[in-house]
DNA sequence: GTGATTAGTTGGAACGTTCCAATTATGCAA
DNA sequence: TTGCATAATTGGAACGTTCCAACTAATCAC
């Protein structure tokens, strides 16, 4: 029945009125008579189109594709979700429609997904970057002019603008807290030390060690894979050392959980008999058990920052780099024993 | 120092052949020359040409965008990302790239989304719809020969093709298995009741509980919001009749976390002294206390099969509806009380 | 009545690609 | 040599839009 799709110039036949007319009337202008208009939006409802804004945006050359991209290195973790569903929020009621992608943490996935959204004519390009990536990566779009916010991991060297949040301020506020509990030694588990965030949190421990009047000692700085195993291992290995650390505070969550799961294979009570403090309070943070004290990110909020940011320079048309720091806030649960008790060392050391 | 961008012209010009031949080059045909091929490829790499898609799919009107749309109605739930995540997979290794959106169980938010994915002109669109999703929604899609799949939910009277769990067996499997722990009066708590995955599974509730020899109870039914708030709510109901229930299958996990919270608020410990039974599997249920017995349905495998078969009717070029029951597996876990009581009430009382 | 101003409309060129039909070059059989 | 298939290349038209400069019609000032 239909033979090909409605254009533009079926739209201006039928409404007896020249195509350049209809294109005016799509892109609101002031300059047609409002007769004209309410005939043309009719017969554009009778039948049925559809904007091509493919063929708009080839035409306007370059600029506004209402297209953004999102590239995110693990969407099935909670907190990078929400990062995209923030950015969503914003992007989408700017009028903008996002692609978005997951890489797994895939260098190689990365580049693809990015020249696969290159092709496509982004006019921006969120991402939570891969492990690894290089400021070479981002390379390509800065110099093609597209702006770029990364955002929760910040890419060293890269001329781009970043969302990141408090690191060294989180870690900082954990370490306080727990010597405000009595802990006198903490140790600070996971991560790896290749990355900008480790050496973020890392500087937040040494600051509040040195601000509690404690000294910093190198064997309580234990790094392992950011996940629920390398907390167990990170914790295995910081036990075994002379001086027991009494407390620490993890990389992430999922490090944290692996602490306690370690602690508790050396009989030892999570929150009663060594404290432990997360990072980024995902949602099981309050529903485990004990329930994890914390430092709480907000992801949805950075992701609506970030996107904000990089709409704010798409329409300035250039970009200069900004760097946003999302506050957090420390949330005092079970895991760092809170309440009670100022005799932690009885147990073990 | 770039005036515009690096076109397909630019290239055949720095080459030394035609426009055309460039193009064949780019679309891989064997009908040019290897050492003409080589020059054009060193060239493309030298100028830093990026392919202009849009461009592209004007001309070969209306078909291949390489572009697919996936609409979600909760990022933030696992579930669904986990979904995306699968989709993506299949989507990506076949060369498209995903649009993807979410909804917030937004109708009007669904609907603006689809109208832009198909003025960027997707060439097919899998979505788990938003509540209340109605035929008509998709009645345009359909009409204009883009192939839909739907997923997780279905919409009644809509000639799309559809990827659903086994509801029916999943409950089925899970009253069973509390009758064989000696259950004789199991619950089925949370859910909208208008949905077609509510009837799915109150008729597999239905049905096992007729293949056990029981009665069927209308009391033992009570519908609530599927959040934990909602199980909590729900609970509570269901234990004020007479004859009251000794177990329960619920709608899905969140509800099964609130029936817990619900149980320990009147004194009850769940798997001791009522059995609880989730659907989903979500990653906490594995790790919460007790570890939940639950319908385990795999969201990502969704996504992926979703994919495929959407692919297969993009290629095919025309869309006969399918549908696909993705089969469930019941997990045993704490939360049903399963081999017996010895080990659990150490915990706590 | 002439010229200037304004509101509204318009045809054609352009965007970067693909497709088609046409062309040239090459090899080989008769 | 001619004829003819095969391989490789090519110029233009087309896709659906936007932009520009030009146009018409109406109004106004003098």
């Amino acid at each position: 029945m239909t033979k090909g799709r409605v254009t533009v110039i079926d739209i201006a036949k039928a409404a007896g009125v020249s195509k350049s007319t209809v294109s005016l009337v799509l892109q609101g202008s002031s300059l047609v008579n409002d007769g004209t208009r309410a005939k043309v939006t009719a017969v554009m409802r009778e039948l049925g189109y559809v904007y091509n804004r493919g063929a708009a945006n080839l035409r306007q050359a370059g600029s506004k594709s209402k297209i953004i991209g999102v590239v995110v290195n693990d969407l099935t973790n909670g907190f990078f979700a929400e990062l995209a569903v923030g950015v969503d929020v914003v992007v989408q009621s700017a009028g903008f429609v996002q692609f978005l992608s997951n890489t797994s943490e895939s260098l190689d996935r990365q580049r693809e997904v990015i020249a696969s959204m290159r092709e496509h004519g982004i006019s921006g390009l969120i991402m939570s970057p891969a492990r690894g990536t290089d400021a070479e990566d981002l390379k390509p779009l800065v110099s093609a002019g597209i702006p770029v916010v990364v955002a929760v991991r910040s890419v060293a060297g890269a001329k781009v603008s970043s969302v990141v949040s408090d690191n060294r301020e989180g870690i900082f506020a954990g370490v306080r807290h727990l010597a405000s509990l009595g802990h006198r030694r903490t140790a600070f588990l996971g991560g790896f030390r290749d990355t900008g965030v480790f050496d973020d949190r890392l500087e937040g421990y040494r600051a509040a060690v040195a601000s509690c009047g404690l000294e910093f000692d190198e064997d309580l700085v234990v790094d392992a894979p950011p996940s629920r195993a390398g907390g167990a291992d990170a914790v295995s290995r910081a036990l075994s050392i002379a001086e027991k650390p009494t407390a620490a505070v993890c990389f992430n969550d999922a490090v944290a959980f692996g602490v306690c799961d370690g602690l508790r294979a050396r009989q030892l009570e999570p929150g009663r008999d060594f404290a432990v403090v997360g990072f980024d309070d995902v949602i099981e943070a309050k529903t485990a058990v004990p329930a994890l004290t914390t430092i709480s990110v907000d992801p949805q909020g950075m992701g609506r920052r970030a996107a904000q940011l990089l709409l704010k320079q798409i329409n300035a048309g250039k970009a200069e780099a900004e760097s946003i720091i999302s506050s957090v806030r420390l949330v005092v649960r079970e895991s760092c024993g809170a309440p009670f008790h100022d005799s932690l060392g009885r147990r073990q050391a």
